[in-house]
DNA sequence: GTCTATACACCGATAGAC
DNA sequence: GTCTATCGGTGTATAGAC
């Protein structure tokens, strides 16, 4: 158990310290030998960690992944209505996103890149298929206007990635950053709803 | 004249394989050995075009947000209304990323990449400049909603940039292509429009 | 302008001691 | 599990002939 402890926290610690160069710098000028120098380790335990510079990654954006996913569905464990489980949605990720400016970053990166093709389709759809199939049940109640749910689906997150990119660059203040996520989710209700 | 032509000729065949490589590879892994293989000349000659690879990312980058800002500046330029302005922009840059699938693609690594540090803010600005005034105007004539300009332009790129995503990937037929570009852009009206 | 040949730095990954 | 030392491969960029 102490040996797993510390495995684990050996390992967190690369993926901390590969995540915040990735990001500076880009997957490809940041070398393996920098990470282990960031992570307080060195090259060869990195390696005895992550067998290759692309598993590392590859783990890295997995990692991700699940802490946002977990974090979306607790916070939406509480609603009852669609309307309201939306908007959770919504305004989870775009705190997560705030709080977690550098995985967001690195996703997005990630997700525009030839690495994408490493993850197998299951493991990317793993975490919107909830999402999918509240929708699907909110068109089937008439909730939501009756369009093709792939369609639904890209509109919502691509709304949702949008703002939080103006989000980002803008820096508001919290109150109005309040604002601007409910004025938004509005927004996006009044195109979606039927 | 002939050897300025020469010139432009061998400069566009480096641009051509770099980002056909690039979008397979990304850009790491794509060498300039590669490039130069795929271009049809050799090494030497292409460092005499761009002195660094650096360069010569950022130059592809350049001359393919000019081409699309061109084809979108050319399109609209008999519209009048403004609805119709603003439809025209939204279907042919949904038109032009079709007809340049690897350009899209090599912009969207891009954008989410460091390298868009190396791009100075105002050759950025200049290709957004013109849409986001026509949005102004349509601001304070009453045509849109009376809401935060640069929100606005974020929730119609946001919008557009989905839209030609799920396009890509569902490739539908021509009929359903034009009757899904139709039908989002009327819901993105009605959530803008005043 | 274009080529060939090559310098040389760097990086991912391994070997082997502890 | 962790380190140090190092190898082999690769990639950017240059030098110099044509």
């Amino acid at each position: 158990m102490v040996e797993k402890c510390k495995v684990m926290d050996k390992k967190a610690k690369v993926l901390d310290a590969a995540l915040k160069l990735f990001v500076e710098f880009g997957f490809h000028n940041t070398p393996t030998s920098k990470i282990a120098k960031e992570a307080g380790i060195s090259s060869g335990t990195l390696f005895y960690f992550f067998p290759t510079k692309d598993e590392l990654v590859v783990a890295l954006y997995l990692d991700i992944k699940s802490k946002l996913g977990c974090e979306i569905t607790e916070s939406i464990s509480q609603e009852t209505s669609f309307k309201e489980i939306l908007k959770k949605y919504y305004t989870t990720t775009l705190d997560w996103a705030k709080e977690h400016r550098d995985e967001f970053k690195f996703m997005e990166q990630f997700n525009s890149s030839p690495y994408l093709k490493k993850i197998a389709e299951d493991e990317i759809q793993k975490y919107v298929k909830p999402l999918k199939e509240l929708l699907q049940n909110a068109i089937d109640e008439g909730v939501l206007k009756n369009m093709d749910l792939e369609i639904l689906f890209t509109l919502i997150s691509g709304h949702t990635f949008s703002i939080n990119q103006y989000l980002i660059i803008s820096e508001p203040q919290e109150s109005k950053r309040e604002q601007i996520i409910s004025e938004t989710f509005d927004l996006l209700w009044q195109m979606i709803s039927a």
